[in-house]
DNA sequence: GTCTATATACGGATAGAC
DNA sequence: GTCTATCCGTATATAGAC
């Protein structure tokens, strides 16, 4: 798998998505016409992600997303009940979106090194995918309501999982070295945020994020201690790498 | 080096290193008797951390920073000319003393290895003993003025040299495998920052500083083949990956 | 040097016409 | 559904007494 192939599977659904997630907010939003509610949240949204993650989603006033969306002050009420639910839909819709396409991309049952490298270009190509919603949502996290913050926690409490039971599969085949699941879990997670963290950074010095990817790989499987000779020969497992 | 050591080194210099950088915000400071100065600036700014790093520099009043340090909201006034005065004389303290510390604890010429083991560590170290510091820092660059903005970019760029002309060396003198410079800097920059970052998380799993630092000299070195309790990366086997 | 009281502006949110 | 006009709380910053 590279970006592009991930970013045609994600894009076809991606809509559809958007509404299936809308039915949490729709209590608080005056609007009928479904239509016109993602035509405009969906403005709102962009225009919240391009000013907050420019100077903080505090200092973006409501006066700044109503120049910005072209949506008067009065209008914009109509979509939430407060400038804080922007921060909260935004967070929910980003989680939820995530969630579903990580269990689309890692169901099928593969073998452990197979499974940490379609983990960690998933986890990394969702954060180039939804980039401006990561950086916010990492920037902005502090103000998240109780129940927000709390289903992020959740869902960051699932990823380590899931990389810790790829990480002990490996160990239990002996295709992974010894290693501190805890820390290197942690090393891996801090690496794929690192591409969405500077991402203006990699852009400028014109690195890909399949590149990214792959360095990624790399770098964690020579820790794992991972052997290279072996494991990208038999059974095409490298599929994924080579291409 | 360990934590401890270190911690002791910097301490004792560490009252006159904020009397000497102190001099450049000395024009928008009212009081005369330098004592008062350092006594109230340093409650000022421990206590701006504190409130900032729960809920943001713009969401801090300058009541609440009245209420948190004792000094009345006219009297903080005398300390500097408005709010951003404080996020940016905080800003530069952090850069000035970050840099002293540097050019303390690596000027002694010494192998790469050393070398790259005594940098990752300085930089970890400084990031533990002044955590509020680099957290808030992280988190309120977007609003730094254009000069201390311009001196962050600088001295992050002079880190990127310290590191690249490491493994510069290293790879020079056979001591370190081939590698991606600009991938490989980042890649260490982005552990010790999530050290940093994650710190409440590090310290609820008991993991100490100490410990973290050779995790991460322990995953790098064997990114870049020279540990040796694992088997040599086969030339050319990884061209294909780290490019 | 530090305080209280206050000027002034700006931000979030709503009312009510269209 | 969307607009303009406006309310009202809160924020930064200052004035001026002590």
């Amino acid at each position: 798998m590279n970006y592009d192939i991930f970013k045609k599977n994600v894009a076809v659904s991606e809509k559809e998505m958007f509404l299936e997630t809308l039915a949490e907010s729709r209590e608080s939003i005056r609007i009928k016409k479904e239509k016109t509610i993602v035509k405009n949240l969906q403005k709102i949204f962009k225009a919240t992600l391009k000013i907050s993650n420019k100077k903080g989603f505090k200092a973006m006033s409501m006066r700044d997303l109503s120049r910005e969306t072209g949506i008067s002050l009065g209008a914009l009420y109509a979509y939430f009940e407060n400038k804080d639910d922007i921060l909260n839909m935004l967070q929910s819709q980003r989680i939820l979106f995530v969630t579903r396409i990580f269990e689309n991309e890692i169901a099928r049952a593969q073998r452990p090194l197979e499974k940490l490298r379609t983990v960690i270009k998933t986890h990394l190509f969702l954060s180039e995918f939804m980039q401006p919603w990561f950086y916010f949502s990492f920037m902005e996290s502090k103000n998240l309501s109780p129940k927000e913050k709390q289903r992020t926690i959740n869902a960051e409490r699932d990823l380590d999982k899931i990389f810790e039971s790829i990480l002990d599969d490996g160990k239990m085949d002996g295709v992974f070295n010894d290693f501190d699941p805890v820390l290197t879990v942690e090393a891996i997670k801090a690496l794929n945020q690192d591409w969405y963290l500077k991402r203006s950074k990699f852009r400028s010095q014109k690195i890909s994020v399949d590149q990214y990817a792959d360095f990624v790989i790399q770098f964690v499987e020579s820790h794992l201690g991972v052997d290279k000779g072996r494991a990208a020969i038999p059974f095409g497992v490298d599929k994924t790498i080579s291409q």
